[in-house]
RNA sequence: GGUGUCAUAGCUCAGUUGGUAGAGCAAAGAACUGAAAAUCCUUGUGUCCCCGGUUCGAUUCCUGGUGACACCA
């Protein structure tokens, strides 16, 4: 019997991947399974850029607003959610769409992590508070050097989250690291097919930076305010969020953050293309 | 109309006692396995406004243009 298909459609964000993937979808008949960081939390509903109340009543969408910024998500979590869940509709479907921009989420659905167990978060604290200090950040590297060497040689070891975390692990398990990295390629039971949208490099920041513009007409700064409780929460590490902090803490003006959101989300969409550059898998259209 | 000041990277500006130039910001490129919109590394991109002159050599000094700004009419 044929494999079903799952087509992903993914690009750097202000590309326009929600009106293609919502048009695929009504085409394939197949909901929008998203797979997106930020787009899966609830109380974040405007600077993330997710699909509008109109657009979500044309298709059905999975893993938009379907979590809380209360919530530890991972991508782990998503590899497990998202296979059940595509397990679940391709007993119904043939043939089914998803769109997102966090390439890490879409490697773990379609490739798989390898098997670390759950991190330790009072563990991983502690470690990154001392990798905090260049001086910290240097002993922790002596550390791995110690208990896991191959680690040691593999890791950008200016890295803090990257040396925080294989000894986090190493530590954990009293396994190391380095064992735990197989690299192997899970299979899965549907084929996939990637399709990457582009835009002129010119004219996807200029929408970008017009789309900050709009956020803020919409409230932006009413709903980072409504968030201040959650500033320590990972989910609001967020462009967009994390700027508008730092002008509510006084430290920039609200001209400024909304600058700084504009250069951050240029960034941000340069980098997705960066890491996107060396997946051979993906076809790539300009619109 | 007259006088003065200025003209250098995408932007704001430094600088060269004459040997073709460098900061900040913007930008470009790379890495990436449970924080990934995160985290991290690298990189200066240039008719020095234009035409002449002096000079071995002019972005730098001098004539003359052009443009901007200021003041005086």
């Amino acid at each position: 019997m044929e494999k079903p298909e799952l087509t992903i459609i993914l690009g750097p964000t202000g590309v326009g991947k929600t009106d293609y993937a919502i048009d695929l979808a009504l085409e394939y008949e197949s909901p929008v399974i998203s797979c997106d960081s930020r787009q899966i939390f609830k109380e974040m509903k405007i600077g993330t850029a997710p699909p509008s109340p109109q657009q979500l009543e044309r298709v059905k969408h999975y893993f938009i607003f379907s979590h809380s910024v209360t919530d530890y998500y991972t991508a782990g979590r998503y590899e497990i959610e998202a296979l059940e869940l595509l397990g679940e509709l391709f007993k119904t479907h043939k043939r089914l769409v998803m769109a997102g921009g966090s390439g890490l989420y879409i490697d773990a659905l379609c490739n798989g992590l390898d098997d670390f167990p759950p991190a330790d978060q009072d563990l991983r604290e502690r470690l990154s508070r001392q990798a905090e200090t260049a001086e910290g950040l240097a002993e922790l590297a002596e550390t791995l050097k110690k208990i896991d060497p191959q680690s040691y040689e593999n890791i950008d070891l200016c890295n803090r989250q990257r040396v925080v975390r294989a000894v986090e692990v190493t530590m954990q398990t009293g396994r190391k690291f380095s064992d735990w990295r197989k690299n192997q390629k899970k299979e899965r039971p549907f084929s996939i097919r990637k399709i990457g949208i582009m835009r002129d490099r010119e004219e996807l920041y200029d929408r970008i930076n017009r789309r900050v513009d709009i956020m803020m007409d919409n409230g932006l700064l009413d709903e980072v305010k409504s968030l201040k409780q959650f500033e320590q929460m990972p989910a609001l590490r967020t462009v967009g969020y994390k700027e508008i902090f730092d002008h509510l803490n006084g430290e920039i003006s609200l001209e400024k953050a909304v600058e700084l959101i504009k250069r951050n989300s240029r960034r941000y969409a340069k980098k997705q293309l960066t890491y996107w550059g060396r997946d051979k898998d993906i076809e790539w259209m300009t619109i």
